[in-house]
DNA sequence: AGCGTGTGCAACCAGCGAGTTGCACTCAAA
DNA sequence: TTTGAGTGCAACTCGCTGGTTGCACACGCT
């Protein structure tokens, strides 16, 4: 599992969620693809795939010459465990907070 | 409600997310303090206050002279939210694959 | 064989953002 | 009233990163 570093970075970026989007709601694509329906070039988007790709968003598979990349949006589960975890912290200390309160 | 984009931006940053657990798990303090305990200016932290402010993951309560900043975690559901849409598309994509298949 | 499409790689640019220092202001307490 | 701690604001540095262009390479198809 890849550092939730790389995970929040990943998703910082609004065109690297529009990627992601478009890949887990239309399915797998490549690089050219989906520069074709983005303002930005074929180089920038494989940039993202590549950024995707290293916080485990993204799956490479090579089909002859060509390469799709899918959504793996189960890596989504870092992201949301560390918001349970934060959230049970705080209400973790407001029980404490009550409970010394009488 | 903010944008998302302000929300992410503002989990992007490891010092913003260190700074925004403090405040979940030991409760409100001052740029100040916080200051005392991490290795940059006050400053600095200041800054990402102010960011996490318009994030909505914070709010600011001052007390004479002194601002106090108090996490607010319900802010992160909207992140959880967007994460449980992306996901869902992804299975109701899976779901009308597996049913064209047969 | 040769054309065309898709990838990979590198250099480059511009802007943003995290952090710093410095200073002015405010207010509580002695 | 003076001292000092806490805050606000501004200017500056500097590394990172999103985006670009350019070119070389690989592979499929006719």
């Amino acid at each position: 599992m890849k550092s939730p570093q790389t995970l929040f970075t990943a998703l910082a970026d609004p065109t690297r969620r529009e990627v992601f989007e478009r890949l887990s709601s239309e399915g797998p694509a490549s690089a050219t693809k989906l520069a074709a329906s983005l303002p930005i070039s074929r180089q920038a988007i494989q940039k993202h795939l590549t950024v995707l790709d290293e916080a485990g968003l993204v799956t490479r598979s090579t089909v002859g010459r060509e390469v799709n990349y899918s959504a793996v949006p189960a890596a989504l589960a870092d992201m949301t465990a560390w918001a349970a975890r934060v959230d049970a912290q705080w209400t973790d200390r407001l029980k404490r907070l009550r409970r010394s309160l009488g």
